[in-house]
DNA sequence: CACTTTATATAACTCTCAGATGTAACCTGA
DNA sequence: TCAGGTTACATCTGAGAGTTATATAAAGTG
């Protein structure tokens, strides 16, 4: 019981914590493009190939709102369509190398801007992120392929 | 050497960690409001009444932008217009207790949203990342007031 | 008291999304 | 095999939220 009992407060704890720690990071780094064409970007290395209509669902935008993301996208040469060879009907959205090279760059500079913050950390706090690492890959991993 | 090399590699580590939560944690909760507005009255809390400029200054928005973010919250009875006593052709912003109230649901929603996830990590790594909360606490002090 | 600077507001435009609707490809049963 | 229904995507308009350029009003300055 008791147990149980810390098991939810703990967790609600992290999430509260987990939450702020995104409305401050959000601040520390500015984004050139939209942050739905990133994550959009982010969930086609993830996925591989996927439809269109999938796509919009994943990233909680309408399938004409995809649609036109997706020309976006392609005129700028990140990402591009591939017929799906089992319905003529359906489109695949793949990522281009430059759409990779994209997100490597901009994960590195993000990182970069991080990096100031967390160097300047008490040891002991970083080494307890640093413990963490593995629990917000767990995290992120939970959701990452198959959201329901 | 050894040592700082190490310090390094994992504050990036660290650094990297966070930019790939943040991408997740976009996708886990649909927040209906722009994501600007919200960041704004969360800045009115911790900064109390502020000038529209400095405030445009801290979101990385345009003066003009700003102008009718601020607006928009008024006409929601979120914040609210105060004339600047020292100097008559400012105007100070100031969150209000619906704003407030919105924040205080807004945290509670997401944070609901994050305890799914977070209830359903290896206990290990629950207790991880409750052991980093301070370390995330100091991160997000580090630069929640004046952050030049 | 003119002149410059500062703080905000207004106007016109752009970009990105949502909603309604159209069109082509697939599936199903008589 | 073909008529009717469904699925997957595209197109069209309209609204929201941001930008730059510019106007207005209050402060400072010689």
């Amino acid at each position: 019981m008791t147990s149980s009992r810390t098991t939810a407060d703990t967790s609600a704890a992290v999430a509260a914590g987990l939450d702020r720690l995104m409305m401050w990071a959000r601040r520390q780094v500015p984004s050139q493009m939209s942050s739905t064409a990133i994550a959009t970007l982010d969930t086609l290395v993830y996925r591989g190939p996927i439809r269109i209509s999938e796509l919009a669902e994943r990233e909680r935008l309408t399938q004409p709102g995809m649609t036109t993301l997706v020309n976006r996208l392609a005129e700028q040469g990140l990402a591009e369509r591939v017929a799906d060879a089992t319905d003529g009907r359906a489109t695949l959205v793949r990522i281009t190398n430059a759409g990779r090279d994209l997100l490597i760059e901009r994960h590195a500079n993000r990182t970069q801007a991080l990096l100031t913050h967390v160097e300047r950390l008490q040891p002991a706090h970083r080494r307890a992120l640093v413990a963490a690492l593995d629990a917000i890959e767990e995290l992120v991993a939970s959701t990452a392929n198959g959201t329901p």
